[in-house]
DNA sequence: TCCTGTTTTTGATCTGTGTCAAGGCGAACT
DNA sequence: AGTTCGCCTTGACACAGATCAAAAACAGGA
């Protein structure tokens, strides 16, 4: 349930996988593999990264900027399935074709490695694959929290549950935690989100704009938030406990 | 996104870990560790099987039966969050508590095995690590899958999509497949599906009686099912080609 | 600065699903 | 056979959120 960071995360930026991917423990010949088969690459935001069905040779780590992983229907009803802050791990090992369409919501950078070597490089690397097992078990644990929202949440404690995971997202990576007042960039458009929780982006305005009124959090311009106090918006949530949802 | 059996499924039935598990390539001492560390366990029909926040001493593979996983909020809202069928996997290595309470929907038999042990299994056994990596993404695309189902289908399409996927399941394990017509047995009361699909049980009882009329499905009794027409049914449930849902 | 296109807000109305309530059906037990 | 209990179905009505429509806010370029 808990995020599992690389403990020596800081200590760590020659690592191409950056942050809670495999590089904790890697040594250096590992390290220089992964430098062969790397290269970075930057999309600007709206940028369609990868379409489902595409055929896929690479995966690929978020540094920077927010990515998202999206469903479309034939009659363009559309479900975000994924959101991809930095340190998280897009891509699927041993699959031709990527099964998502995976597009830049804001200014993305990626650190791209090329899969086959990739998938070599895990068969050869015992904590290698067990670091990409823990990621994925994250991963599904965030996805069963969010069908927890999806299925059963109001427009309004939806809203409140996004904010409360990318707010707490944010603080992880800043470090900044429990200062009480979070403050972040919001780097989705109401239309994304929407496409998020399965609402329509009216009623997203509309509940942004109530939780502003009601004061559980403050908009600086359209996409900057703050959340004077977290425990407020947690409970608008409807979360048990501050347990929080991983992301 | 295709269910990955292992090949030679139906020569290992001495393997432990049924069906998709890790058996396909176990040598003898291997099996071995396996067989010191499983034991056998039944539940009966709606017996709850471990409670979420339980200490967790095992992680188990589905015999026969069906069992879920749910999460519950405070107020008593319900989300079933995983359909566990035979060959699927419970249980997460490197936890101790359970995340989600484990229910058994029909009688279950479970092979258990004590977690620490198992952890060491994997830690030594590189392809036990990978058959559990596959089957875990694999379980990630089911839950995405799902949440396309929560986030952006109407009832009838949740409906119609639940029955596929069970129809699907139930065709591969019987090996029966692509006759055209597909019968069985629906091991879910309805409040069991209105958990799974995010609706009242209300709501599921006049879908599945709409869906009866129509003809999509025959009902024999209140649980048996037989779907005439897969493709039909496929289209109610708003799926692309016919790809289908991975559980 | 104005113009143009995109994103967001707000309003009015409609509808699918939830809620509340009653009754039916079959299985197990007396 | 009758009673009880759990599960399912059906109906009437209410409401959260969708849909349709328009205007406001903002960003970028000429």
């Amino acid at each position: 349930m808990t995020r599992t960071l690389a403990p020596d995360l800081k200590d760590c930026n020659d690592c191409p996988i950056r942050h809670r991917a495999v590089c904790a423990r890697c040594e250096t010949d590992e390290l220089r593999k992964l430098e062969e088969i790397k290269n970075y690459r930057s999309f600007s935001a709206g940028q369609t990264i990868m379409w489902a069905g595409d055929r896929m040779d690479f995966v690929a780590s978020v540094v920077s900027g927010v990515a998202t992983l999206t469903q479309t229907m034939e009659d363009g009803r559309r479900q975000m399935v994924g959101l991809l802050l930095p340190s998280d791990f897009v891509g699927r090992p041993q699959r031709e074709t990527a099964s998502y369409t995976v597009t830049a919501a804001s200014d993305v950078v990626m650190c791209c490695f090329r899969r086959k070597p990739f998938e070599q490089l895990i068969a050869s690397t015992p904590h290698i694959a067990h670091r990409l097992l823990e990621m994925t078990l994250d991963e599904l644990d965030a996805a069963r929290e969010w069908m927890l929202v999806l299925g059963r949440k109001t427009a309004r404690e939806k809203i409140a549950s996004l904010l409360a995971i990318i707010a707490r997202r944010i603080a992880e990576l800043d470090e900044a935690a429990d200062t009480g007042a979070i403050s972040f960039d919001l780097m989705l458009t109401r239309e994304a989100m929407s496409d998020y929780l399965g609402l329509t982006l009216e009623t997203v305005s509309r509940q942004m704009s109530a939780l502003k009124k009601d004061g559980i959090i403050v908009l600086d311009g359209k996409r900057h938030i703050i959340v004077p106090d977290m425990s407020r918006l947690l409970e608008e949530a409807g979360d048990d406990s501050d347990g929080g949802l991983p992301v």
